[in-house]
DNA sequence: AAGATGTCCAACCGCCATTGG
DNA sequence: TCCAATGGCGGTTGGACATCT
């Protein structure tokens, strides 16, 4: 097999901005002919680049298939509850939104969304995905669709230190007794008419210095909006954390 | 009006797993 | 089996543009 190296010592790659020319000449041999091997194909196409940074322009900027415009708020939802579930996996979370790229969603995670937590007083970079979550198929994402009046997105212990964290009504959440501190969580709330939102609590200050009541919770929760089940709340709390 | 600062995003870099000579 | 090229990925950067002072 021929090969192609691609690296910064070639003093014939061009690098920076592709200009119009550029893209045309690539749009139009990957369109015609197709992508057999990226290292071959700027020689093929005309084109003074490494097949890394054509590959790249094609993915992320070239590509019919990408759609275009801003990423709309059940885009964002979505990718917010993917993040909590594969962390920084992000060609993983762009699987899950046609049309967008891995490089976009990260943009727009680390921009606005990174934005958005520090507002709400969550630092993404503590962040770790729960593995176990990662490997029990979508459920926490179905969580997300199918519970109409409260619903998460995902939980996650830290190892950094144990806290109990209980409920002082004998709830389903008292009945495990001793969990790991629950770090950050997202919770989302939906309305009687089942739209959906999102929002952004930061248990951890809860659960720092004390123990994390149901009335704690509760008053947590109704700090960002009405909540009329918080049973189902602590509920669906439960299922996932047992 | 102009300089400073902030935001956004395209593109590059480096690492790593895979591939194939 | 070894090893270098390749492709894919996530982290980071630089510059264009917008907004603020």
């Amino acid at each position: 097999m021929e090969r192609h190296p691609c690296n910064n010592k070639n003093p014939k790659r061009k690098r920076g901005l592709w200009l119009p020319h550029e893209d045309e000449k690539l749009y139009n041999f990957i369109t015609r002919f197709g992508v057999t091997s990226w290292s071959s194909l700027p020689k093929q196409a005309g084109l003074e680049r490494c097949g890394k940074s054509c590959r790249l322009r094609w993915m992320n900027y070239l590509n019919p298939e990408l759609k275009r415009g801003p990423i709309s708020q059940d885009e964002e939802d979505l990718i917010i509850a993917l993040h909590k579930k594969f962390g920084n996996r992000w060609a993983r979370i762009a699987e899950s939104l046609p049309g967008r790229t891995d490089n976009e969603i990260k943009n727009y995670y680390n921009c606005r969304i990174k934005r958005k937590n520090f507002k709400y007083n969550i630092t993404p970079n503590t962040y770790k995905p729960d593995e176990k979550l990662v490997e029990e198929s979508d459920y926490t994402l179905t969580m997300a669709v199918t519970q109409p009046t409260c619903y998460f997105f995902n939980f996650q212990s830290t190892g950094v230190k144990e806290e109990k964290v209980q409920s002082n009504s004998g709830s389903n959440l008292n009945s495990s007794a001793t969990y790991d501190m629950m770090n950050y969580s997202d919770i989302g709330i939906s309305n009687e008419n089942n739209e959906k939102s999102c929002n952004y609590i930061d248990f951890q200050s809860a659960t720092q210095n004390e123990i994390l009541t149901r009335s704690d919770c509760k008053e947590k929760i109704e700090e960002v909006q009405d909540v009329k089940s918080l049973e189902e709340y602590i509920n669906c709390l439960s299922t996932l954390l047992c």
